[in-house]
DNA sequence: TATGAATGAGAATTCATTCAT
DNA sequence: TATGAATGAATTCTCATTCAT
């Protein structure tokens, strides 16, 4: 087993780092980013708030970073979800219930993730890069599924990026009703009729 | 003539309230709602900063105002198209260029609209009843339309609320995508595709 | 009586200004620059913390504005000793009295003065332009002086800078000291004596 | 050999507070007394943080330490200087020489002292009675020269103590200009102009 | 002895709201 | 009705000091 050239320090630090993300998690969907403050969040965590300072230099760093801690986690779980399917039918399923299935077991993550990139519209400077393309990286993860899918005849010749939008804004949407009204359907259900009105559209026949 | 039992205070009023939603849309479009002053609507709308308290009681009270007083007009121009377009393919092509069209002739309103219902999710409380429901009442002008074109036999026997969920969906990341990105596509493309998906999905045949 | 052009919000804003700035002298004194807060400066003034805001962009901005005010008085009163003294020999006994009796007069002024103008050397770069100048401005009075009376074959040919700088550096220690000690010997004592110095020397004959 | 009674223990501390002291020094130099942190001494020392305080109580005690240190050299140096020049002409040289040499040898205390002994005034009380001590002990030095010099009738009969006070004064003010500007005159030109005029005065004849 | 992670008191600054004019 | 000077609660961030290892 090779020594990875962590100390104890670097793993203390890490594990450290990873308490106050979720802390600050938690907080910050509960009272959103302006209301939630630095006690609240040194609070949530259990320590100092001085200590919050030891690990991330400002509220906005500790925001970015737990914002962009739960985007991998998503972009990570959507990706997987994307290989494993074999067609273009069960990949878009596999997103749309990865996706609602991962909200609903991180609720508070989805209220940041919602308020934020409901924002960059807003302030789209706002986000440094690397956070804006995990973002956009789910959509292409999609995109390159149906421009396969297209490109081998199996459907019909639509534009892929704009088609992966689609269902990407139907996704989100989709969550959002779930996190305000109680998730009444299950997900397959919702994932089902995703799919049946992205396959076949609503027209007769 | 009828006497409307409004003085010509009643109408003084009711301009200056417009003068400073108009004045605080554009602040709070360009800043955000937490940067946004009182000191920046007041300069923005010409009067001074004690003279807003004379006509809301607070700095949410006029955000709040204002986002109503944009979603009141969406929703007249909105429920105008789909009253107008004959079919149901119509109503929806009526719908997402409408609205787009709205919204690129008030991309300041668009901001802070899309930053709010981001956020409905993050607080749903925080919303008065009648600005959700305006907001809600899109999507059910466009439920009804497909419920009656469902009734009649003329679409497949889809979920009405949950069909008109996804075009709005689609709609408001399409309108989101042309903010961010200049407009490169034109409307018309745009929603022509948005039809297109919708109605014949993407399937092979 | 012409119309200055000053409306009655300029005068109170001076008056203010004033008021702010005399409060802060006597802060800045008892306490230092660093160990002074806005709460003190806003308590001894009788306004709020805020108000001081109003008036002043920043703590800094308070301490400079004090700063130079006193020194601008410094500078004004000793200009015009030596403009009514008629001789070199009067001059200097002009200066040295009157910075003497002004610091008597203004001993909380003189511990800010004192303060800063040690620490010019220390972080020259800290101070504005004006503000250097105002300080340097006194030693030019007195260089003047002497350059004029060396022309005029009046005193010894010696470097006027260099003699103005050791009487001005004199007059500095002579205040210094007032200040600790009780102001034991009378002003009048004090001057004559560096009169006496710089004009004749130690040397025997 | 005697034994001191000192053991290695003592002589390692007295080696570790002379490097804490001289990193000290070039830290309250560049950043000034508050702005400098413990976090900058210790990395200027090349210890940890906590090892500063097994060798002194407090920030403060820090900068009284250097400070001390400091003085006490410059003390050293220049009663030798005085000791060794035969005449009080020749001891007035030395002082003025001594000290403006030393100061260009150790640029970075004078920043310290300068600051803190414009400070005196300010706050007399903030300095320990020894340091205060040192630095008057200067002027002392040059007072019993010239008593002695005037009561062998070598010069005129006047006050020691306020004579010493002024070269002393003169001397201070023409090192820190040396500090500011760049030392544009050598030391010895600087020198012989002091002397010249305590000894000559500047009047004609 | 040496360390540096943790702490929390403390300070500058902002800004929504009030109210005397 | 209109104003804007005044207010002070609230917030972020700093850093001297402590103490467990």
């Amino acid at each position: 087993m090779p020594w990875q050239g962590r100390t104890k320090q670097d793993v203390l630090s890490e594990v450290r780092c990873a308490e106050i993300l979720d802390a600050a998690r938690g907080v910050f969907a509960r009272k959103g980013y302006q209301a939630a403050t630095m006690d609240d969040i040194a609070a949530a965590t259990g320590v100092g708030k001085g200590t919050l300072y030891l690990y991330y230099r400002s509220k906005r760093d500790i925001y970015l970073a737990a914002l962009e801690r739960g985007l991998r986690a998503v972009c990570d779980i959507t990706a997987a979800a994307l290989d494993t399917a074999p067609t273009l039918e069960e990949k878009i399923r596999a997103f749309v219930l990865t996706k609602v299935q991962f909200f609903d077991d991180h609720r508070d993550f989805y209220r940041i993730y919602h308020a934020e990139f409901g924002n960059v519209v807003a302030h789209p400077s706002c986000l440094p890069p690397s956070v804006k393309q995990l973002y956009l990286g789910q959509v292409q993860q999609l995109e390159h599924a149906i421009e396969a899918a297209r490109d081998e005849g199996r459907i019909r010749p639509v534009d892929p990026g704009k088609a992966a939008f689609a269902i990407f804004e139907i996704t989100r949407g989709l969550i959002a009703r779930r996190l305000l009204a109680d998730p009444s359907l299950s997900a397959e259900a919702e994932g089902a009729f995703i799919v049946d009105l992205i396959w076949k559209g609503i027209a007769n026949r």
